[in-house]
RNA sequence: GGCGAGAUAGCUCAGUUGGUAGAGCAGCGGACUGAAAAUCCGCGUGUCGUCGGUUCGAUCCCGACUCUUGCCA
């Protein structure tokens, strides 16, 4: 399908959901979370989700589509949010912390979808014989790049899709053209922090220990949450409160650099720079302004 | 106060039988189309606590001092 979106990208921590929040509410848009954990359900403190007062006056698409049991990935996330954009009357935004799913939305997902049973299999390769198996059972025509090359997870990836050969690859898309919030390191280091302390004070344990009561047993992708899999360890007396908070913002910092590397080099963005100062209303004036500028960009999947 | 032990990278520590030093973590940079909050790759100059002595040469040996820590008082 073909449709138009305005992408508003970020690392964690910017205040990006906060703006588009901010703009849907006024054009009478929705808001596409292009974000891996968001999607699961009752994980809300720790992963700064919209609150249930904002997602009532904003349609959020992306946002609650499996339970921590269930096990997502970004062609779940990306079917879930189709039928929403689809029927969208009114501007659609994205906010993207997640790089792959904002380029699944503009450019599609044409590999073939992932296989459990091939993984498992390569899996066990993999546990037997080592990652230079992985690399012997590589087509000679499948070219990775060198750190790829050294990637278990790649390499899996790989060759399920050599498993699969019948999916064409994609046109190469030029990169889509969005604004980027970002702030200075330090600054958001000290956001990162404060947000962290923040989620306690909110109740992220109660949360977490809920969440374990209602699934017992969590899908591999929800247990690496940030905040969550620490606050298991935390409740299960593995480590101490200082020691999970220590740890959630190191992850975080971590987190937020990937992501900006991942805009700079895999994106086209116009680097909007904001200060803890500027206002909601300063902010959104300057990223509809960019959108001005750059225009929409074009959805395809 | 006495007897030990330690003081090396932002942190925890290794090491040099004397030729100015290296791991893990953190940090920084990078990769990136179905696990992506994942996974992987690259980057190590730091008064080797301070002052003096021995030596061609000391972070390493010797002495004093400062600080930390353990045991005994």
């Amino acid at each position: 399908m073909n449709r138009q979106a305005y992408i508003l990208g970020g690392a964690t921590a910017t205040g990006k959901t906060a703006v588009l929040q901010l703009l849907a509410e006024k054009s009478g848009g929705m808001v596409v979370s292009a974000d891996s954990m968001l999607v699961y359900k009752g994980m809300d403190i720790g992963t700064a989700k919209p609150t249930v007062a904002e997602r009532s006056r904003v349609t959020y698409a992306g946002v609650d589509v499996a339970t921590p049991a269930e096990p997502c990935s970004a062609g779940v996330w990306l079917e879930s949010v189709k039928q929403t954009i689809a029927s969208a009357s009114g501007p659609v935004y994205v906010t993207g912390g997640t790089g792959l799913y904002i380029k699944a939305l503009t450019e599609g997902l044409d590999a073939p979808k992932a296989d459990p049973a091939v993984r498992a299999h390569w899996q066990q390769v993999l546990d037997q014989q080592g990652i230079k198996a992985l690399q012997k059972a590589l087509p000679s025509n499948v070219r990775l790049t060198p750190s790829d090359y050294q990637n278990p997870r790649r390499l899996l990836r790989a060759l399920e899709k050599a498993a699969e050969p019948a999916a064409e690859s994609a046109v190469p898309q030029s990169l889509p053209r969005f604004p980027v919030l970002c702030f200075n390191r330090e600054v958001l280091h000290r956001r990162i922090h404060r947000r962290v302390r923040q989620m306690f004070a909110m109740g992220l344990e109660a949360e977490t220990k809920e969440l374990m009561k209602q699934y017992p047993q969590w899908s591999e992708t929800a247990l690496g949450a940030i905040g969550y899999s620490e606050t298991r360890e935390l409740l299960a007396g593995q480590i101490t409160r200082a020691e999970a908070v220590e740890r959630i913002v190191i992850r975080t910092r971590q987190l937020a650099k990937r992501q900006e590397t991942w805009l700079r080099h895999q994106a086209d963005c116009e680097w909007i720079e904001v200060d803890e100062r500027d206002s909601l209303e300063a902010v959104a004036a300057r990223v509809q302004k960019a959108w001005k500028k750059h225009g929409p960009v074009e959805l395809r999947f």
